[in-house]
Order: C-alpha cells, then structure tokens, then sequence
DNA sequence: ACCTGAACACCGTTCAAGT
DNA sequence: ACCTGAACACCGTTCAAGT
C-alpha cells in the first residue's frame, strides 16, 4: 500500500495500472473509472495526478518511449548497416505502436502544439531527439563512407523512412496483415533492402537517369 | 424537401451532410444529434437507416472511395510510369486520408470480419478489388517488360508500397509534415523514385550483390 | 411502414466536502 | 495538502408512441 500523500509514488502505480490495462484490454478499456478502482484510489484522486485522460495517455507513452530508447540506443550506437538500422528500429517502434496505435506519434506530438502538460512534453521532445539523433549519425557515418547517396536531403530521407516505419507497424497491426503470408521479419527485411538499395549511391539500373527530385514527365517509364 | 417515405432520397441527404459535418469540423463534429438536426429528422430516424454511428462511418468512407477510384481508373488504365503510379495513388488516397484519417484503411477493412452491414463490406471489398487489380495490372505490365524485379513476390511489393502511402499520408495529415519545408509533391515523388529504383532490376549499386531476401547479416555493410 | 423524441446508459470531468 | 465520490455534461443508442 501506498502510504497517503506519497504522490511520486501513488503517480507511478496509476501509470503502471494504467499501462497494464492499455495492454490487456486496448484502449477502449481505458477508462478513467476503471483506473481508479485498480488503484485502490477514488475517481476524483486520477485527476489530481493528471489534468485529463489524454495527459495521462500521453504521459504512458512517454514512459514507454523511455524504455524503447533505452534498449534501442546501445543496439544503434554500435550498428553500421543501414538496413539492420530500419529493421531494429521498425521493430521497437511496431511493438509501441501496438499499444499505442494511430493515437499518438512521436515525431508528431514531439513536434506540435498539443495541450500538454509541459513536463510531459519535454519528455516527448527529448525522446524524439534521442531517436533523430541515433539516425541522423548513422546516416552521417554512411554518408561519409561515401556508400548513402548524401546528395538527397536528410529530411525527405527521414519522411520517408519515417513513414514506412509507421506505414509499416500500421499494417501489421491491423487485420490488413491477415491478407499475405509474410512474417513482420520477411516484409520488414525486404523494406529495409528496398529502401536502401534505392538510397544508396552506385549505378542506375537500366532506363533510369537517377535524376532524384521533381519531375513532371518521369524518366522510369516502362516503354520509350 | 424530401417527401415521407423516400427512403433512398433521404439515405442520401444523411449521407451528404454528415460528409460536409466531416470535412468542415473533424471527426469529433460527427454527432449522431447534429447529422439529425442538419437533416431535419428526428435522432431515432438516423437510426433506421444506418445501425450504429460506425456503420455511417464506414457507408461515408465506401462512398468515398468509389468516387476516388472512379477518377482513379481512367488515369491508371493509360499508365505505364511506375513512379507516377504511386505518385498518383498516393496522392489521391492521401485526400481520402484526410477526411477520414486513420479509422478506416480500405484494404483493412475489405479484408476483415467487422461487424458491417453485408451490403457495406461488399461495397469495400469490390473498392479494394478495383484498386489492387488496377496495381498490379501496371507491376505485371513493367515485370512483362523486364524492368521491375519480378523476382520478388508481388505481395510484397504490394505491402511495401501501400504501407508508405499510408505512412505519407498520415505524416502530411499530422503535424509532422511542419516540421521540414518539404512540400507533398516533393516528398511523394522522392519516396517513388526510391523505391521503385529500389524494387527495379539491374546492376546493384556499390557493395549490394542484390539478394533481396532474408539474410541476417546484410551484405550494406558500411565498413568491412 | 415510417418517423418521433424522451429516456437510458456510459464515461470524462468537476467541485464542495471530508481528513 | 491531499483525497473523496456524488453530481454534471455529453453523446450513442433504444423503444414505446405517433402518423
């Protein structure tokens, strides 16, 4: 039993309550009621620890960005290939978006102007630099080895990484996945490869002119 | 006025203004009071045509897209650029995306067991159909010419790409998008470029020897 | 048959009162 | 200071009654 008044820790049981309720059940089982009652406390009480339900939602998913950083940041530090980079990466961030699903991105709540409680943002945007970080210096340490073509600009790069990552882990998520046969590792990997191999500096393959950027009459066409 | 009894008149009207309800204010502006009142029926009325407040969802949604795919077809009947290709389906399931944003994915819900009135999966299952059979007749076109990497299974590639359309379209409907300048057109059209030069046959670039599958050390190796 | 709208159920949020 | 829980607000859904 929390003893009364203990409010870092009563704030850590309602989180944990919170998050093992999120898991069980989903988000529809998220009640404010139902929160209270598994943490021995009264309706009321929830909301002195947080402002609303999505600041407490908000501040679980910080928690859990927290953890994911925490495994992903020795793994990256010492990682040299761009596509084990995307498929480790991917992966802890499929495992997040399995709990938090559509409801909140990093990049996205990091980066807006959402109602949240200042502390709970910073944690955000601290998290979502540890991410940027880890990429961008790999990205970097590629660029420099002369093997990433570093000719395209690293925030189109990011977008679109970004957003098969998400693209991604949204598939495997919903029953979509149900459709093929392929595993997460077998889809994720040939992603990865994909990507990469269409980033990377070399040769264009046959009738392209690797001409990277805008162009209303594209030079991949199938005939001519 | 719609006269007593239309029933299909008045399914419309429904439909329509809890479309314009959607588009004008958001999702959380689609009450089931308000899309009575814009109608000029009664609460109880909205109910005898559509079951729950989901199922008008998801009746919007199919309407939706058959209009995107009626002016999808014609467009990619003529195709034969992979790269315009995704641009333009991304950019019109991008629209889509915006009005009803990450609830409802065609190709999740055509393919799933919700719980939808059988003549609105129906309707969705065939949207689906349209689409894909649109897809991969052009992959089919370009693998016949020898120039997409048929070797790979076409599901996927399918995968692949529909994830990073969905992936886009959720970055330039978040607040994501401001965090670089970067315009739709110049992102989507990068992102094609990519992975097509990426899912393309041909000489592989650099250090690649162009095994496209699972192999759990990558031969992108930056070093070494 | 089709339509009505008061009533119910549910859940996020508030606040005057308790310790 | 911290906690309580009844009460309020809101909105999806139902159903007995109306035409």
């Amino acid at each position: 039993m929390i003893r009364w008044g203990d409010r870092v820790a009563r704030r850590s049981a309602i989180l944990a309550v919170a998050g093992s309720l999120l898991r069980e059940q989903g988000l529809s089982a998220l009640q404010m009621r139902e929160v209270a009652r598994r943490a021995g406390i009264a309706l009321g009480t929830v909301y002195t620890y947080f402002p609303t339900k999505e600041g407490l939602y908000a501040a679980m998913y910080a928690q859990r960005l927290d953890e994911m950083l925490d495994e992903l940041e020795p793994k990256l530090a010492s990682m040299t290939d761009l596509e084990e980079l995307f498929v480790v990466i991917a992966t802890s961030y499929r495992d997040v978006y399995a709990e938090f699903g559509k409801e909140l991105d990093i990049l996205a709540v990091a980066g807006g102007r959402s109602n949240l409680a200042p502390e709970i943002r910073d944690q955000l945007v601290a998290s979502a630099g540890r991410l940027l970080a880890a990429v961008r210096s790999i990205l970097v340490r590629a660029a420099e080895k002369g093997i990433y073509a570093g000719a395209a600009d690293p925030d189109l790069v990011l977008t679109l990484l970004w957003s098969t990552v998400t693209g991604l882990a949204d598939h495997f998520t919903s029953i979509r996945h149900e459709m093929h046969r392929h595993t997460w590792d077998d889809t994720v990997r040939f992603a990865a490869h994909t990507l990469i191999r269409g980033l990377v500096e070399g040769p264009v393959p046959q009738a392209f002119s690797g001409m990277p950027q805008i162009d209303a009459e594209s030079d991949a066409r199938i005939e001519g």
